[in-house]
DNA sequence: CTGAAAGCGCTTACAG
DNA sequence: CTGAAAGCGCTTACAG
């Protein structure tokens, strides 16, 4: 056991103790070609011996790659904290990311605006090689940003969305559809949805797809509210969608998050209602949340961690210089359980 | 309007357009002393003009800090998705960093030894100018790396726990004593408790508080069980303590997070027991969650965001070599709501 | 108050 | 298959 120099080693410590040159220690570490087999152990156990470590500071300056990629989050702290999606897709993210030895540069911000800034800032000061983009908003001033500056991205959402960035999304307006297809088979025609933040292009996708799904099967009684994605949300929106007379209180309620649903559910089981019998609830996202509720939450589930995965996967080909295009991963799928079943009239 | 170049601006782009040298435009972004009013407007025009900001990469190999910090975070990914604990938290340490210009470097990782691993690796690396230490076990190893290296740390946690590292702790053992009182105050004798991961230092530091609090108050019916923290855990525990025969059952439960205690609220339901007329439920942590179920649930509410901010500017001050020994942030408080009651015997 | 030079720790052609 | 040199974009003494 070698102790530790208080002086922080370097790779020329490292190759005089091989005997070899700075150069040589750096093709070995970048297993590049042109060392001997012997040469090459040498270096890794003067390396060892030395607790070496190649300072990631000075490759990047030297060399042109970087090994991070940033992710900004602008949504209110005290609703992220709530949002299981977020650390499962994060958690998707890394799965993929430690496979390249590469980190994650986290920042929650307050505006679309600062996103964009915030992106410049890093790209133009080379603390990030690449950036995930998430929760896309009409005229997203991030499309041009990335443009303009070359920066490698991902765009999470809908191509209508992203302005020809690459970009990975799910189908939800096709899931959408699905739902209300699905609650209307059960023989629901007062069908509600409880959406998300209007701002955000995914909500209004979903919207419209809500919309037109409704017209098709000639749902009179269908009605939508926009929300902040917020459980006190979800809860206000479901009292005043069931304070209705009850010939024209819905009988189904779809949510855009599993947070609202459990909100609703509590409120529908506050004010006397039984759920599924008096009124179906439907969740979206599917986290573990959904199984914890009694009755426990249907919902139009998704493999989050692996969309994250997708998304850091296709962010890697963008940095490499291929990936364009739009990839969209599979559509979230009805997973019935108890909270939904025909309207009891 | 200057258009960008195609290739990347440096100092020395701005210093000529400036018409002065390199270390000029050096002193005038860091904000040091020894130039005029004048040439230090002159450089910030030429700066903006040409859209230049300093390679923070090439900033930290010529100087000596790093405007990063480290966080990693060893729980089960599916798990820290529904821990609303941690995404607060995190936005409280960004509170604080974002005033640095400092970003966040997070991961995932699965065991002690590997979090131990990367922080010797960030630092190493240079990728990190200090780190924030979760989830302390008994004999820690990143205790002893973190005295190694020198790398300035804050330790979330009882200085019983993090070995005479810069610390931020909660004080749990009263906090559990409080709920404890309190919830023999109402009447309950028989009361029992969910608890987190054994493994958790903090865990142990609340297990031992319980068992001291029920025998200082007389209390035979105490009970206490571990678990992962998970929903689904705290479901079984709770499915197992109210399947006793009711008068062996306990009458009154403290979970340790709040997704525990949603779970159990659900299970109580499921049996057909009444809350809080059958059996008192008393959370953790306190999210929003806890305002979303049916009844509202009683909990021990924590500033978590404002924790995560003090903790941030612990690490600052340990960074720039101040800030050593423990510093508590306030107890968690009992907030009453419906799921807490004298016990109907 | 300012300029020229050395150096941070690597990588990358370019010679040998 | 290996070595010596230049350079990445800054900061920091050290002269003037």
């Amino acid at each position: 056991m070698t102790s530790t120099p208080s002086t922080r080693v370097t790779i020329k410590d490292v190759a005089a103790r091989a005997g070899v040159s700075k150069g040589a220690v750096s093709l070995a570490f970048n297993h590049k070609p042109g060392l001997s087999e012997a040469t090459r152990d040498r270096i890794f156990r003067a390396a060892r011996e030395l607790g070496w470590a190649p300072n990631l500071t000075a490759r990047s300056l030297a060399g042109s790659r970087v090994d991070v990629v940033g992710l900004t989050v602008c949504r209110p702290a005290r609703m992220l904290g709530l949002e299981p999606f977020y650390m499962e897709f994060v958690s998707g993210v890394e799965s993929v990311l430690i496979e390249h030895s590469c980190s994650l540069l986290l920042r929650l911000v307050n505006s679309v605006e600062e996103e964009a800034g915030l992106l410049e800032s890093w790209w133009k000061a080379r603390q990030i090689g690449g950036s995930i983009l998430v929760d896309f908003r009409a005229d997203d001033p991030r499309v041009a940003v990335a443009g303009r500056l070359g920066l490698p991205v991902v765009a999470v959402g809908h191509p209508s969305l992203t302005g020809g960035l690459t970009s990975v999304w799910t189908d939800d307006a096709t899931a959408v559809t699905e739902a209300v297809r699905y609650l209307a088979a059960l023989g629901h025609r007062r069908i509600a949805r409880v959406g998300g933040a209007a701002a955000l292009g995914h909500t209004a996708i979903r919207t419209a797809a809500f919309d037109t799904a409704a017209r098709e099967l000639g749902l009179a009684g269908a009605s939508q509210v926009a929300t902040d994605f917020s459980g006190a949300a979800g809860a206000r929106a479901t009292r005043s969608l069931l304070t209705a007379a009850p010939r024209d209180r819905p009988t189904a309620i779809v949510y855009d998050n599993d947070i609202m649903a459990v909100a609703g559910l509590s409120v529908a089981t506050e004010m006397g209602l039984r759920v599924p019998a008096d009124v179906s609830l439907l969740a979206w996202d599917d986290s573990q949340l959904c199984r914890l509720t009694h009755p426990t939450l249907s919902a139009m589930s998704h493999d989050v961690h692996g969309f994250g995965a997708e998304v850091a996967r296709t962010l890697f080909g963008a940095i490499m210089g291929g990936a364009h295009g739009s990839h969209p991963v599979p559509t979230p799928v009805l997973t019935p359980r108890g909270s939904t079943a025909p309207p009891k009239v």
